[in-house]
DNA sequence: ACCTGAACACCGTTCAAGT
DNA sequence: ACCTGAACACCGTTCAAGT
């Protein structure tokens, strides 16, 4: 028994129940085939267990040198790669309270590192790393309540079924705030 | 005794104690002075709480006339007012699902006339629309963990504390992501 | 020292009994 | 018909007793 197996056994949970805050100590316990209390050898209690999680998903994702490409190119596959390791277990956040959050933590300082190297200055990489991460934020929640609602009633007329999936709505939505934080913030991209 | 009394008493104990989400039905019938099982021949379940809560907060907000201003200024002011009644409360969720958001629903079709006001095609102004929603979404989540966090001990690098507040931040992130929508969507405003 | 059963203080909701 | 107490099936976590 490990962190590792904990996080593991909570995500086959996630998967059957339809969101990951709705798996309990108790059945995370019967999957793992140990009491609850055991769990709590490993975990200090419920809230460290997402961020145990989060960072479990996190992990893989990693900050692209600057030889993969230019700053734009390197930005984007760093959300693209975050979104896609959240994205399959609707319900994890990425709130980078508290110190377990650590992975989290690391790919804000990549992307902010990116933004750097881009020419925009300190305090104009963060309004940027700011918006870029609101964006991103509110993508995985959407995606979540793409991924647990069968329907999404009031959104059906504005989706145009069929028109563009999830996965375009975010290229299409990241290059439209990227295109706007070069429009409105003076930088010089080498 | 009735839906709006309920709505009240729940956002006075939102108040109180940190997010709304954990508002009980049992604290919301003490607080109301009746039987918890009372509360239940107003409100069928804890999660239609939540949406009669939405629709409650939203009722205010007004989507701007065409002679309130340009385009841009009523998609703002209408952003601005639904962030601001939503603000107040951490853990309220605009999630449309349901048949219960009624008017979330308002809101989301007076965005989407204001943007084909715009010029915006059916299909452009969906995708904007899209676009908008996630970011309000993002910005929304990022304002309760804000306010229900004494300390966003990752971000703090970020922030550059005193730099900008949460509401500076949500004007330029929203004027960054409509400057971003015009440079890629092409459109003619009137 | 490590582990864990029982218990505590909560939940939302069902359902049958009360008026 | 309307209301509601008691009960059911859950929670996370504490704590003391077990080895």
């Amino acid at each position: 028994l490990s962190d590792d197996r904990i996080v593991e056994a909570a995500l086959k949970l996630a998967e059957t129940r339809g969101r990951l805050e709705d798996v309990s100590m108790r059945a995370l316990a019967q999957e793992l085939g140990v009491p609850v209390m055991t769990i709590y050898n490993y975990v200090p209690n419920r809230e460290a267990l997402n961020e145990l999680i989060t960072d479990y998903l996190l992990r893989p994702v990693c900050v692209p040198s600057p030889e993969d490409g230019s700053w734009e190119q390197r930005l984007r596959r760093l959300e693209r790669d975050a979104r896609s390791a959240l994205g399959r277990y609707p319900g994890v956040s990425l709130d980078p309270r508290g110190a377990g959050a650590a992975e989290a933590t690391r790919l804000a300082e990549g992307a902010m590192s990116i933004l750097e190297s881009a020419g925009f200055d300190a305090n104009d990489a963060s309004l940027a790393f700011s918006t870029l991460f609101t964006f991103m934020l509110g993508q995985i929640e959407m995606d979540a309540m793409y991924a647990s609602a069968s329907s999404v009633a009031a959104l059906e007329g504005f989706k145009r079924e069929g028109d563009l999936s999830r996965d375009e709505l975010f290229e299409f939505g990241f290059t439209a705030v990227l295109e706007g934080l070069k429009a409105v913030l003076p930088h010089s991209a080498r």
